[in-house]
DNA sequence: AAATTAAGTGTACAGGTGTTGACTTAAATC
DNA sequence: GATTTAAGTCAACACCTGTACACTTAATTT
């Protein structure tokens, strides 16, 4: 990662075995449990490859679950920087962006479930690291309501507050996503216009709200 | 539990080891890991006692967890009743209840982190199991919600999605104030005044939202 | 007082765990 | 083509795990 020292680069091609350590990791999030109880000798085991060989990619578990982890949300943000820079704001914009959004999350199932599970049990490293960019995002939704017309006067504390509302219940409306089949289309419509729904009441709330109880 | 056959009931009064195992995997839980990854031995040691006396209690530590979870939920739903029958929802009983519940959050930190993590990265018993729970404190919440004169023209299933949608909310704020130290009450305040907030968006944003958008 | 039962202890075993060190081998660099 | 280095294997270790079984002991029932 900070060594490139020689002039020319010098890639390891031979050995995919870091990207199957984590993919072996993943599936075992997926369909066993959290990350926290994975042991370093079944992921080698899943990954087909002698324990002993992991210290060549990891110096440790939680060195894989980082790693992971940064793999999560390395893409998500490049997902969600595509969904914000779409024109200004509108009414069809909520619905097109929570659908490109769950999507997603049904493409990613497996990081999804696994950052969902460190999100409650995983290390206080982990944890740490999922509430900050959790907490970005929050902050860039804020600033994306202040160029909303329908939002302009309202102050960034509040601006704050309506983010905060929103991303802890799409968070929420994802778990909830997540316990569902993967085939089960029906499910995950209703997860959807649930979402809808209920982001609409918020953004059209905070108007009434505003304009009437300023004190 | 189910057995009361003779005519008095015999008390084993010396062994409150069963109160002592659940105890200490709680301890655990607060100061280590997941439930899930709890070994009995573990739980046995801390609780002061031999391994196999942990098979005179439970068959297996996934009945421990049950029983735990059990626990949680009977006095957290006592407490939920109590805060429901007060007199009609007004303006200050927001708040009230607001803060009747994260002071009970407070006092039973160890029982809310221990479902918190389950919730997410538990067994899928367990999960179902509070997942159950929640989905009984949303209907009944709805159910007050009609009662609330405000909302008396909100239909039933609007209703639920903004008791889903507070439900959600007040969670995610849940295990934000879990993170925090047990001693920060700035911290603390913040989260109450920030759910305050939230919540009456909520509720007085529907108003405007059903008479303007009734389509 | 005798008998029964609930609840504790100690020993033992088979298997899983992380990590060590020395060895092999294929690729990249010189 | 020789050499260095990255990436794999194998064997061994000390430890922790769940659970079975036989045993003790105190309390409750009879």
């Amino acid at each position: 990662m900070t060594k490139e020292t020689t002039s020319r680069a010098r890639k390891p091609k031979r050995g995919q075995t870091r990207e199957a350590l984590m993919a072996a990791a993943l599936d075992l999030v997926v369909k066993k449990a959290p990350f926290s109880s994975l042991s370093l000798r079944e992921v080698t085991k899943r990954a087909g490859v002698v324990p002993t060989a992991f210290y060549r990619h990891f110096p440790d578990m939680s060195a894989l679950g980082l790693t992971l982890l940064d793999e999560s949300f390395r893409t998500l943000r490049h997902m969600m920087r595509q969904v914000r820079q779409e024109e200004l704001p509108n009414e069809r914009m909520l619905r097109g962006s929570l659908e490109v959004y769950f999507n997603y999350v049904r493409n990613n199932r497996a990081h999804f479930l696994f950052v969902s599970k460190e999100l409650a049990g995983g290390t206080p490293t982990m944890r740490n690291a999922i509430r900050r960019e959790i907490r970005m995002f929050t902050n860039e939704l804020a600033m994306d309501m202040a160029r909303f017309p329908f939002l302009n006067h309202v102050n960034a504390e509040d601006l704050q507050m309506m983010a905060g509302l929103v991303v802890n219940n799409v968070t929420a409306l994802t778990q909830e996503m997540l316990e569902l089949e993967e085939d089960d289309e029906f499910g995950q419509n209703q997860v959807l216009g649930t979402a809808e729904k209920q982001l609409r009441l918020i953004y059209f709330g905070v108007g009434f709200w505003k304009s009437k109880a300023d004190q």
